[in-house]
Parts: C-alpha cells; sequence; structure tokens
DNA sequence: CATGAATGAGGATTCATTCAT
DNA sequence: TATGAATGAATCCTCATTCAT
C-alpha cells in the first residue's frame, strides 16, 4: 500500500537526511521531517510504512547508489590493488562530499533500535560482498595473500574504512578526509599483499590540485 | 552526592549489564536495573546521578579495567609485534569471556544519546593512546614502517578489531571470537611491519586446548 | 505553537476549573482535567505550553473577563463612591456565581509554585490599577482624603475584598457573599472620603429580592 | 510520642524558617532542614510527627508569640484607637524585624496543603479574636461605629493588614513596611471610627529616629 | 491523493518516612 | 536518644500514528 515512488517519496528521504544530520537521530520527528519535506506529517504515511522504513529506505537508496556506482567503477579494473585503491577512494570521497549524509550514515543511524539495525545490516551486506570479491579475486590472481579467510579481510578492511570516517565525522572536519585515501590503502594493501610489497596508490585516481 | 562505591555501586553496573544485554537499550528501565540489582529503584539515584550516569559508569569501569590490564601485560614486552598480538589476543578474550559485557560495549551503548556518547569517545581516549603508543614504539624499534602516520594506523587496527568484535556479536555467536586472533594479527602484523614480513603470532600466548 | 483558542481551549479551562475547585492545586493531574474536558491527554498539549500555562491561562482568562467588565461598567460612572460600591458588589457577586472559580481563584492557586504566582501577580495588576485610578479620581474630584497615598489605598481595599472573599469561601459558604457588600462598602468608603462621611450604598445596585 | 520540646525542638524549627525563606516552600526538603538544624534526618521524627507537623508547630510558635506579646501591649491600654495603632505597629514592625520569618509567613505557607492550611486558620483564629476583641471594645466605648458588624471588620482590618505586608515581601522590601503604619492607620481608624474622626495616630509609639 | 488535529501509551526521578544499628 | 541508608509511590509530557474531511 505504501507507494515507494514519485518526487514526494525523494523529498522525504532527502528531508530526513536533512533533519537527522541537523538535530541528531532523538530530534528527528515525523513532523520536521514532513515539514523540512514540504508535505503533512499524514502524506508520509502514503509513502511509508512508518518512521522506521523512513530511515530504511533512507539508508537502502543511498547505500545501494553507492553500491552501485562502486560496482560499475570497479568493473572494468583488472588489478585487485588499483581496484582497491579506487574502492577506499570512493568510500572516503562520497562522504566527504556529502557531510549531511556522512553524519548520519556514519553517527546517527547506529543509534536506532535494534529493528532498523537488523535492516541496515541486510542492506550493507552487499557492500560487504563487495569487498570480499575484490579479496578474493586478488587472491585468486595471485596479489593477495593466500592464507587469508577473505571473510576476515574484509571485516578488516571494512572495519578500517569505517573507523577512520567515523573518526572524521566526529573531529569537526577539521582535515580532509580524501588526505587520507593514500595512507590507509598503504597499510592495507601491504597487509593484504602476498609478499609484503604493495604497489604504489595509483595517482591518477586522484583529482588533480 | 553521589556515592560511586561499594557494592551496592558494582551490584547496580552489573545489573545494568545484563539489562542492556538481555533487552537493549531502549528497554533498560531503570526500575528493572533495580530488581536485577536487588534494590529499590531510589537506591540507584544514592549512587549514581542518573540514568545516563550508570551506563557512562558502565563503561568507565569495564573498559578502565580492560585497558588498565592491557597496559599492565604489555609493560613488560619488548617487541612490538609480540604487544600487537598480545593486545588483539586480549581484546578479543575480553569480550569472548563476558558475552553479555560484549553486547553492551559493541552494540547497545552505541545507541545512546549525544551526551552518553561524548563521555564514551574521553574514556575509550586512552585505549587509543595506548594502541597508538604501540605503533610509535615499532616505528621507533624500526619494526613498523616509518612512512606511517601513527594516528591512522591506530584508527586501522582499533576499527579492524571492533568490526571483527561486532561481527562475531551479531552473528548470533556460532564460532569464537579468539580463533580469530591469528588471521587479524597476520593481516594486520603485515600492514605495520616496514618490510611486509612480519614474526609469526607467538603461540605461548593462546590458552592449551 | 500553542493553538490559545478555540472550544477546546475553552473546554480544558473550564475543566481545570472544575478538576482544580473540586480536589484541590495538588491533585489536579493533566490526566484527570483532559477526561474532565473530553479530550486526550496529549490534546492539552496542543492548545497549552504545560499544566503551569494551564493555570496561568486559566487565571488570564478569568482575571481579564472580571477586570475588563468591571471597566465597563465603570465606566460610565461618576461618583467615585459609586464607582466603589459598584466594584465592591462586582467583586462579590461575580464570584458567589461561580463557586468553583472562587475556590480557584482564593485559595488553590496560591498554593502554586513561584513561577505561577509571579505570572498571576503580573496579571492581578490591571486590577489593582483599576483600583488605584478609582481612588485617584476620587482624590481628584474631591470626595476622597487627599492625605492618602492611593497605593496604599489601594492594597486597602484590594485586601479587605480579599480577605472577606477568602473566609467566605472557607466557611462552607453558610452565608452570602453579597450581603456584606454594603457593611464591606460603608466601612472602606468611610475610610476613603474626605471627611468621614460617606453616601449610602445607592440600593439599586443589588438585586431585587 | 512526639518530644515537643528541648533545644532541638527548637533548632528545627528555626531551621525550618531559614531553609523555606532561603528556597521556598517546595525546596524545603526534610534532609536540608535537618542538616540545617544539625541533626539527623530521623531525628526530626522523635521531636515531629511529620514534615507537616514542622510547618504547623512553626507557624504556632511563631504566631502565639506574636498574639501573646500582643496581647500583653494593649492590655494595658483604654483608648480603643490606640489599641488599633498599637496593633498595626507590632503587625509591621515584627515583619520587618524578621525578613525570613515575614517571607515564611506572608509567602511560602500559603502554599502548602489544605490540611496545613487548616491547621493554620485554627491557629490564627486568636489573632482574629484579638482583633475582633477590640472592635467590640471600641463600639461598646462609642469610638467606633455602631452599625459595623464586627466580624466583618475585623476580616476589613486583618485583610489590610495583610494585604500590605504581603506586597511589601513581595517587592524584594525596596521600603520600610513600618513608614506605612501611619497611613493604614489613619484610613482604617476613619473607616472603623463613629464619625469619620479619627484621633491622629499616637506618635510616641514609633521609635526615635 | 493530501491534510493535520487528535490520540494515548510509556518512564525517569524525587523525597517523606522507616528502622536496624 | 540519635543516626542515615534505603525505600517506593506517584506523575507530566512526547511523538508516532490515525482518520475524518
Amino acid at each position: 500500500m505504501a507507494k515507494r515512488t514519485g518526487e514526494k517519496y525523494q523529498a522525504i528521504i532527502e528531508a530526513a537526511v536533512k533533519v537527522i544530520a541537523g538535530s541528531g537521530y532523538h530530534n528527528a520527528q515525523v513532523t520536521r521531517i514532513a515539514k523540512e519535506a514540504g508535505v503533512a506529517d499524514g502524506t508520509i504515511y502514503l509513502y511509508f510504512e512508518n518512521k522506521e522504513d523512513v530511515l530504511i529506505s533512507l539508508f537502502r537508496t543511498k547505500m545501494g547508489q553507492f553500491t552501485a556506482s562502486a560496482e560499475k567503477e570497479l568493473s572494468n579494473l583488472e588489478d585487485p590493488f588499483e581496484m582497491l585503491a579506487r574502492l577506499i577512494h570512493l568510500h572516503f570521497s562520497r562522504l566527504q562530499g556529502d557531510r549531511n549524509l556522512a553524519a548520519v550514515l556514519q553517527i546517527e543511524l547506529r543509534q536506532s533500535d535494534p529493528s532498523i539495525r537488523k535492516n541496515i545490516s541486510q542492506i550493507i551486506k552487499e557492500y560487504y560482498n563487495l569487498i570480499e570479491q575484490i579479496i578474493k579475486y586478488g587472491i585468486d590472481r595471485g596479489s593477495f595473500s593466500p592464507c587469508m579467510n577473505p571473510n576476515v579481510a574484509r571485516k578488516i578492511v571494512f572495519g578500517s574504512l569505517d573507523e577512520v570516517a567515523t573518526c572524521w565525522v566526529l573531529s569537526a572536519r577539521r582535515y580532509s578526509l580524501t588526505d587520507l585515501t593514500v595512507p590507509v590503502y598503504e597499510l592495507i594493501a601491504r597487509g593484504l599483499s602476498t609478499d609484503g610489497k604493495a604497489p604504489p596508490f595509483p595517482v591518477e585516481i586522484l583529482p588533480l590540485h
């Protein structure tokens, strides 16, 4: 019964990002999201099951876009190290490019109820899979250490990126997150590599200064 | 005004761990904690300022014990790799040894209000410092790569351990967290090392089977 | 934010008068007022900021009506003694006409918190001013003693009426308050008058028996 | 079972005056009164039935002292006007002489529960009687108007003094209450007098400047 | 499709009083 | 007599959701 498309659907999701980023998860009342989206409170319930559904849909939309664009960008690559480099760069530049979204994804949405967390876990699995596939591919290609458990390696890669991003959001953002792309790459790449030697970060990925 | 010691103080903290682990942060009513601790509701307010103070004190107590025991255990070591190995082992075995506590630390406490989060950040900094000191020490000794930013490396180490632990808590714990000690060590140690070669995990750390 | 008009607004105020008169200020739970008004608890907060605001609004509305009707009724008069006579009559007949309101105004509202008292003081100043204007006018006309301090005289007039009314409310009302209009008038009028002679009470004010 | 004498009994009453005057009726917790009196919480219950009993005893003691000293001071007088003058002077100077007590009697104790108010009414009746006796005596002597109802006159006299005193307490006491003795006397005396002529205030009552 | 006024369940905290010592 | 740690009942307000219009 909930209509999951239309411009109001998108407007509500964008409004939710804005409201949550602005005043935190616990002040994100439905009324405020409705006002920000320019619709009546009740209208939200024409497009979403309930408030939880708004938050989950927000996460699904944003995370889905991210995973899709990452998959697309990596699809043409052959070198596992370059794939890793691009993934890290995408991960950080995406968050740096939308500060509201970064705050919501890294901080606010983690304050949510268990039922929301459960859905979020489900959604994030696609991104997990993407990372794990890169690792498996790297092992198959002989670039990454064959001794590694790809599942454990995925957790380390994701946990590293996530912690770096969270610290950046909480730091009042006095520094550039994307500036950490290279050092993070180097440490992780060395850790993943077969012989402890990782190729340098492919600098053409980075935007020109 | 709040008396911060005594056996009832401890009982209330243990009760809070149990109640929060059992029913989640948002269902952790003061009344339930009081009942679990075997005291009256009002008694909690003789030992704590308010509910928030219970949670922060819980975190301070538990995290403080952990950091202190880690500092103590590492104080006699000379090899940075061995320090890293023991830290990872301690981190995982501690959480595996108290499943309620693990659930509270990894999941529930992260759903709390901004003011609680702020206090938690403050407390966890000591653990951050410990990790960062190990890294700096390793660089000075020539064991860890001198190109690394110790602050970034700290985030990668902590983020990795944290993500592995969180996944374990959420996984219904069908596997042993401490079994991941060695693979996690190997990946991180290789990443940190100067030449991509890390000594094998010192097996005497692990308990005998 | 609080909508301060509409029939529910009035219904809540009337319900508050009834509940407070019936069970006293300290038993006037929001839930009881809501039930009496035939609305949900939360509805009260659509029309009032909080419970305190209900009480202050109650006083403002009722006292405002009283002051306004007094000003209107006195506006056509020229003789200060007649103005005094009508004021006393209005004061007493108004309270006698609404016993619940009398109990709330004379007894219950005086048990309230300092912040409520402060607002009440502000509101009652208009009534104070009305009395003081009558006295100043009487002095200017030569009817009232020019030696008097109008401010002190106002306190004596109001204090007299207030004490008489309070005693009546507390007396289980075995007598008519309006029956005291004439004796109170005579004493006060003589006290205010220039030469100790006050005209008799204008009997046409009183309702026929 | 409550021991109603002893130095701790007095100390508790004085402490109650101080605490209530200092932080208002609603912040006058038993614990604070006990601390101020230098006794344990439980000790209060050796001397008083309950908190209400402390407040009522406070009022009884203080009001009793006042009524007694007034009766004594008026007992030698013959002129009703002089009695009135001395009563007003005593009433005001007593309150002005103890600001804490004034705040408690005029403001704070009136915020109390109905049961306390009931006891207070009972206690104040002696003072009411004193005033009424003066009035009856004045009528008998031919000084005061024989048409007056002594009961109504008493309310006017007490209400006037009470309102003047209350306004003074609430005014942040930027003026002298005893300075109002003469004007209040003049207005009331004229109102009570048989012919509208009252003798001037007997200035020897006032302290020399 | 859209509105927004109305609903009503749910929980942290205070403080007078007790009673074992 | 005196203590003071422990007790536990009692209540205002928020906000996701509904439904008559």
